[in-house]
DNA sequence: ATGGTTGAAACTCAA
C-alpha cells in the first residue's frame, strides 16, 4: 500500500492539482498539510468522488491538516496531547485497516519556528517534544506506525542545495535538528533517506528568487517509520514533477510503498 | 542588497 504526504499550501487554491495527483499517484493514504481551510469548506465531495474517506482538522486561514484514505479511517485523534491553549491545527492521526492488520498514520505540520528570536521558535521545539512523547507512547503498542508530514526540519547538510544559506534559520538550528534526532532515536526510519542516501533529493523549493529553476531546494517533508512499518518498506520517493505544474504548491508529495 | 512569491482574508500576516 502507498502512503503519501503533501504540504498542499491551500487545498481550495490547489484542488485541481490535488485531484489530478490523486488520480495519477493513487495513494491508499494521503496526509495533507497547510490546507488553510475550516472543516466545513474542505472539498470532501470532490475527493470522495475519487474513492477517499476524509478526516479533517482545519482552522480559519492558516495551518490545517487532513487524512485521506481509500480504506476506513478509525480512531481519529485531532491535536497532540498537552496542548494547553494550543489553537493551531497541526496534527491528526487515524487507524487504517490493512491486509496485515491495522496501521496508525499520523499527519503532522510542524511549526516553522521563524523568526528564531520570537516566541515561535520555542513553540516549535515544544511542539516537537510533544510529538516525541506521543510517538514514544504509540511505539509501545507495536502497531505499525507512520509519522508523516512537513517537519520544517532540514535533517542534514545533504538535505539542502546550499546548507550554508540556512545557518541560523529555525529549519536548520541545532535545537531543531536535535529534536528531529531524538524522534529518530526512538527507533524510526527516515524512509526517503534509507533509499536515497546520496542527497540531491528535495521536497520544497521556495516560490521566490527562481529557487525551482535553480534547483535550490531543501528536504523537509518526511515519512518516519516504526520498526513494524519499516519491515514492510518496499520503495520510497517524491513526486518532483508536480512542482513544474501550473499553480504548484511549493512542496511536492513524498511517498512510501509498504508491502 | 532585506529583494523575491503565494494564499487567505482583509487592506496584513505567515510562510
Amino acid at each position: 500500500m502507498r502512503i503519501a504526504t503533501w504540504n498542499i499550501n491551500g487545498v481550495k487554491a490547489r484542488l485541481e492539482n490535488l485531484l489530478h495527483w490523486l488520480k495519477e499517484s493513487a495513494p491508499d493514504v494521503a496526509c495533507l498539510q497547510e490546507i488553510k481551510s475550516v472543516d466545513e469548506a474542505f472539498p470532501a465531495l470532490e475527493i470522495g468522488d475519487l474513492g477517499y474517506n476524509v478526516a479533517v482538522h482545519g482552522q480559519k486561514g492558516f495551518n490545517g491538516v487532513a487524512l485521506l484514505s481509500k480504506r476506513p479511517i478509525d480512531d481519529v485523534t485531532r491535536g497532540l496531547p498537552d496542548g494547553d491553549g494550543d489553537e493551531q491545527a497541526r496534527f491528526i492521526s487515524g487507524l487504517i485497516p490493512t491486509d496485515h492488520g491495522a496501521m496508525r498514520v499520523a499527519c503532522c505540520y510542524m511549526p516553522n519556528g521563524n523568526p528564531v528570536g520570537s516566541e515561535k521558535f520555542p513553540y516549535k521545539l515544544d511542539w516537537m517534544r510533544r510529538l516525541e512523547d506521543w510517538t514514544a507512547a504509540r511505539l509501545e503498542e507495536e502497531t505499525p506506525l507512520v509519522v508523516a508530514g512537513d517537519y520544517n526540519v532540514i535533517p542534514e547538510p545533504i538535505d539542502a542545495k546550499h546548507p550554508e544559506n540556512w545557518t541560523g534559520d529555525a529549519l536548520y538550528r541545532p535545537e531543531s535538528l536535535s529534536a528531529f534526532r531524538r524522534l529518530s532515536a526512538l527507533g524510526l526510519t527516515d524512509a526517503v533517506r534509507s533509499v536515497a542516501e546520496g542527497g540531491n533529493v528535495y521536497t520544497f523549493w521556495d516560490y521566490q528568487a527562481g529557487a525551482w529553476q535553480k534547483n535550490n531546494g531543501i528536504r523537509i517533508d518526511h515519512l518516519m517509520l516504526s520498526p513494524e512499518a519499516a519491515d514492510r518498506l518496499v520503495e520510497a520517493g517524491i513526486d518532483r514533477h508536480t512542482r513544474a505544474w501550473e499553480k504548484p504548491s511549493d512542496h511536492v508529495p513524498v511517498w512510501v510503498e509498504l508491502s
